[in-house]
DNA sequence: GCCTCCATGTAATTGGTTACATGATTCT
DNA sequence: AGAATCATGTAACCAATTACATGGAGGC
């Protein structure tokens, strides 16, 4: 029995869809999946090897520069249609340093704490201009079983939820200013 | 020089509020924390004693039971407002299985990929009313720096964001699959 | 007396990143 | 000739989870 991760999961979804050598994965994951799941050639090189050696996996040296290219067998296509269907996703958003910041932004000076957010608006902003832009250049087709279309919406979904929520909070630390200092301003951070 | 992680960053914030205890601690982060930044009792315990070599946290034996309350310093202070201040929150979002799942679903059957949704629409529309409950008994005050009402609107939004995003992707896979099969129906999943 | 919750720790293992190491081909 | 890019791999390290291990206090 071969281990069953998200890691696997995402190997073998993209060589169904054409196959690639480890270098050509290690830039769908750089690039496409990089705010979904990330991974180094460091790990993804292994991976391929243990996966080929587990038969979900077939291996031919392509091109010269020693390329190894990947496709998937019809246990891997199983194994695929395994992990899609029969086991539920694994725990979503665990890390996320900035709103874990957002927890203590009364410890800053109202200055800080907006200066914060609106470094966050920003950086949302442009993710969501880089998705919209995705998405205008003919976008992620749906061919070969790649509905990239769907996780790319929830990008902009979520950029521009972000956008919205940091011009939220950037009222409501004004008005927890207020509340806290009915007089008025001029406080430190910390 | 000690390290600055936003682990490190979260105890730091969360001891600044009030003196608490590792268990204390591992109860915060698996509950009012667990969907932004998540730390078992095997990791806080160490990083604590490390933290308190360090001089950013002092230490008293409470109670009986042999319970260690940790409280900040002056030196944890200053820690704790140049890791909000003068560094950049570490990248965001880089595991997230359900959405990862989401490029594959054109490797399913459209029933398989409707029921995929339809779970994760129920998963976040649950979720949103966790949350909703949350913010309705009192929700989380701003006493002491705590500005958890922040981050738990930005939970709020993006559930609601999520359910939005599965009842589209719905439309979408069917769209998608009537698209792919002018005539109609039938095909399994891979 | 037994169960549950409070409470703290260490050890083993895994998943993933960074750094190290090498070589071929193409472009300028 | 030299730089950039293609291409693959291993080793060392770090962060984090799971499992192991122990003990006290309070309620039933």
């Amino acid at each position: 029995m071969s281990r069953r991760t998200p890691f696997r999961g995402a190997l073998l979804g993209l060589v169904a869809r054409k196959p690639m050598s480890g270098y050509d994965l290690a830039k769908v994951f750089d690039s496409t999946l990089a705010n979904v799941w990330s991974a180094k050639h460091s790990q993804i090189y292994p991976e391929l090897a243990s996966m080929h050696e587990d038969g979900l996996l077939e291996m031919r040296e392509a091109g010269s520069r020693r390329r190894k290219e990947y496709a998937i067998t019809d246990r891997g296509r199983e194994e695929l249609a395994h992990w899609l269907t029969e086991t539920l996703p694994t725990a979503g958003i665990v890390r996320n340093d900035a709103l874990l910041r957002s927890f203590f932004l009364g410890y800053l000076s109202l200055e800080d704490a907006q200066e914060f957010l609106r470094r966050e608006r920003e950086r949302h902003a442009h993710q969501l201009e880089v998705y919209r832009a995705d998405m205008a250049s003919g976008g992620p087709g749906a061919e070969d079983g790649w509905t990239g279309g769907i996780p790319l919406e929830a990008g902009i979904r979520y950029e521009r939820m972000m956008v919205d929520w940091a011009e939220w909070a950037l009222d409501e630390v004004a008005r927890l200013d207020r509340e806290r200092t009915p007089a008025g301003r001029a406080r430190r951070s910390v």
